[in-house]
DNA sequence: CTATTGATCTAGTATAGCTATATCAAATTG
DNA sequence: CAATTTGATATAGCTATACTAGATCAATAG
């Protein structure tokens, strides 16, 4: 799977390793058991410190998605989320919900805009890894 | 309409301030034309410093959300976002539901939850200013 | 005119994000 | 067992952001 990083954005580097990560478990680019490449190289791809690439895995680890192992690496590896996990993930939806609504979105048009979104994370993407 | 800060939160407080007023004008507690407390005010009540308020006022006006006079103070004004807000709304909206997807949550289950939110955003709140 | 309110400027502190270097510890591999 | 790979951890320095503090300016409602 290819992973990029853009040095003007706003959001941190870690965020953005990280938000790319999410999204290819979620397409199933990164499958249960796909091992991530390791910390240093690539950092070394994206000419960046491997810290910043350690801490995004790092987050990914308390997140429940990836298992790191020394030697073996960071391997992508899904736990549900429990409730508080739950709770956290609708308090920051309501808010973006909320935005749309505030300026003037109806509720149908928004739940088109979220059901327009997970069709195309639900499209199987085989063969794309 | 009541406005809360937490300190203990990561969350900066001038994102705490636009989040709750982004709500209020969502479920219509805060109509078009209702006046925002003044800065210096609504930062006394809060025990904070008046600029934290006033960044939180200049993002909103930023948004879209509010316009801001002299001597009248902040007032809420709606405008429809553009194509480059909406854009900007669905890859936040995108992330969030990725990580649902990623971390094993049906299309189903994540579309109900939305419809729950918006079912809440819609709710006439009448009275509770 | 006066008082209120946002707009702007300077400045100081604390924390977050990123980099750089170095070392440690586990575990796979030969 | 030994070597190598990989994450884990520690220190330090830099820059930007968040927040505070105090002062001043400018529009404008009354």
């Amino acid at each position: 799977m290819r992973l990029t990083i853009d040095l003007t954005e706003e959001k941190p580097l870690y965020q953005q390793i990280r938000d790319q990560i999410v999204e290819g478990i979620a397409v199933g680019l990164l499958a249960e058991g796909t091992p991530l490449p390791p910390t240093r190289r690539l950092a070394a791809d994206f000419g960046i410190n491997f810290h910043t690439v350690n801490k995004a895995y790092e987050l990914l680890r308390r997140e429940g998605l990836v298992r790191l192992h020394r030697k073996r690496g960071a391997v992508v590896h899904v736990s549900a989320p429990d409730a508080a996990a739950w709770a956290d993930w609708e308090a920051r939806l309501r808010i973006l919900l909320a935005e749309a609504r505030a300026r003037g979105a109806t509720a149908e048009e928004i739940q088109e805009r979220c059901r327009r979104i997970l069709n195309v994370l639900m499209r199987p993407a085989a063969g794309e890894a």
